[in-house]
DNA sequence: TTAGTGATATCC
DNA sequence: GATATCACTAAA
């Protein structure tokens, strides 16, 4: 098994989400049991045009992180109740992330980073050091199809309407 | 379709 | 300090 390496992440994050589907994410809990999901969908949100992605509404504590460097786990708290999980993709100083939207097993952001028991303690860390949550990719080929991210409407007609969630067949 | 839930940003 | 909003989920 490889561990996606620095390399991997700093692409645009058009290249990293789709490259992310089908491959595993990795989980080691504090007692040291393993948990691997493969990665199902996922979704690119990219630069403070895109309105969808959280940093076009300026650079703020809480989207500092989609500054920082390929690699950097982003988490937060959706609804109040429910934790997502992105990946910073390309250039520092470049808002972009990849949002990881479902496991094989786990349909929803949300179930996913349940299962994973991944919370906000994990915010700025980094797929690339931490010893608890990393990528690794098994060699397994596979395809996938895109379609419109969800949850979005907000965005307006032309961002919502961008093909950027990356969907694994199976 | 709707309630539940709380951090965050944006106004006082 | 108050309010509106939200990259969701489960139940009905």
């Amino acid at each position: 098994m490889k561990r996606l390496d620095e390399a991997f992440f700093h692409r645009d994050c058009l290249e990293v989400a789709p490259d992310l589907v089908g491959k595993i994410l990795v989980r080691r809990l504090p007692d040291g049991t393993i948990l691997r999901e493969k990665i199902a969908e996922t979704e690119a949100y990219r630069g403070t045009e895109d309105l969808a992605c959280h940093a076009s509404k300026g650079r703020t504590p809480r989207t500092e992180m989609l500054y920082r460097e390929s690699g950097v786990i982003y988490v937060y708290l959706c609804y109040g109740m429910h934790y997502l999980m992105n990946v910073i993709t390309g250039e520092s100083e470049q808002p972009q992330g990849v949002l990881l939207r479902a496991g094989v097993t786990h349909n929803g952001p949300a179930k996913l980073t349940k299962y994973l028991q991944v919370d906000k303690r994990f915010n700025g860390d980094s797929f690339l050091t931490s010893e608890e949550l990393w990528i690794e990719d098994d060699g397994m080929p596979c395809t996938y199809h895109t379609d419109v991210r969800v949850g979005i409407d907000y965005a307006g007609e032309i961002w919502k309407n961008k093909p950027w969630r990356f969907v694994l067949d199976q």
